[in-house]
DNA sequence: ACTCTTACTGACTGATGGGTTAGTTATACA
DNA sequence: TGTATAACTAACCCATCAGTCAGTAAGAGT
């Protein structure tokens, strides 16, 4: 299944490796979790050898940084894009919102990402304090600011903004853990799409006046 | 800082063992993560020696299975108990089932033990297995029948109750983990049961027809 | 062709910790 | 008081890997 020496009788390409062990290494943490994953399983995936990795990561923890950082970062950018850009009432802005979350959800491997990050950030706390400062610490405000406007704009009755904030993510988290840890020991998966209109739904109708 | 010898001179009371093992575990599991925990440690905090740990459980995985199995099952049954005996209109009996998980989440253990679960479930699948099997699959249903009897009543609007489920537990779920993973490095911790009243609103507001 | 740099590897080590075993002590009962 | 048994421990074993290092070869420059 190792397709080393098969494809490319090893060169040199260093500009490509990074990546490459990336990868390899996200498949493997997802597949085997974090701490059962063997670097050298990682190496061979990635088509190189252990001592390989060692030249572009400095231990196996720095691998998982580097792998929250890479995979999330992108998202967020988005989402942000989103919200700034948008005009006029919020309402609207809300079901676009949840869908491209769900759409994110089944679509990339945020989820797994997620489970990694609430799995060992314990042990590796840089990993949960940069998920919570690059990830969480954007989302949450974004949200809000989203919030604040429509209540300022009378679009929607005054509630806690923090609070609703988790009523709206809620599901949705809920839903990529589901997706990363349930459904592979037999679970029946959700459809997040579905979830997320009728979710977003439910938000417009507890938030109108 | 461990009291061996001190109080009780090594006595033998193997009726006491299992469940000081799994206190030990539990808090040390939560502390640094299942797989940084040393038996050694959980033993020497259980006031025992590690050897004593294989007289009552087979081996660390099992010591795991055992703690989800003690700790979550309490739980759910007291929640099954409100939903079988209420009686009369099922509205009133969402925002009381909302504070009981949120009074869970704040005074009991379970949010750590959800944490443990989501992240060994892929490398110990026999606890994902009981925690979908006993947990999951019981407390979804519960709720599920209710927002059909609800529906069937004219209470509620016609929506999904599968998905309408998920979004009602989806921002408990959201706080439980928020409290056993962010809250532990650094993240502001949210007022669950405030959070817990507000979701209960809107879930009220978005379900009536 | 002949270097020199650097991407890359095979083979090693050192520590760690799960699990075992041979033996020791508490205590119930005679 | 003696003794059988169950509770318990100290000391060990050994598989496992993260991380290292001395060496090989790709390929750019000359």
């Amino acid at each position: 299944m190792t397709d080393r020496s098969e494809i490319t009788a090893r060169k040199r390409r260093p500009e490509a490796r990074p990546s490459e062990i990336l990868e390899a290494a996200l498949d493997l943490f997802t597949e085997r979790g974090f701490n059962a994953t063997r670097l050298e399983d990682v190496a061979s995936r990635a088509g190189l050898s252990k001592a390989a990795i060692y030249l572009y990561f400095k231990d196996k923890t720095s691998l998982l940084v580097a792998l929250v950082q890479a995979t999330a970062g992108a998202n967020i950018e988005i989402a942000a894009q989103m919200i700034a850009q948008h005009q006029g009432p919020v309402a609207p802005l809300l079901p676009r919102l949840l869908a491209f979350m769900a759409g994110r959800i089944e679509g990339t491997r945020m989820p797994d990402l997620m489970k990694l990050v609430i799995s060992e950030s314990r042990a590796h706390p840089g990993v949960g304090r940069f998920y919570l400062d690059n990830v969480i610490g954007k989302a949450l405000p974004l949200f809000q600011s989203l919030i604040e406007r429509g209540i300022a704009a009378g679009e929607f009755r005054p509630v806690d903004p923090r609070l609703t904030v988790k009523c709206i993510i809620g599901p949705i988290f809920l839903s990529a853990i589901w997706k990363a840890v349930f459904v592979p020991i037999g679970a029946e998966p959700i459809d997040i799409e579905e979830l997320a209109k009728l979710h977003a739904d439910f938000i417009l109708r507890a938030l109108t006046p």
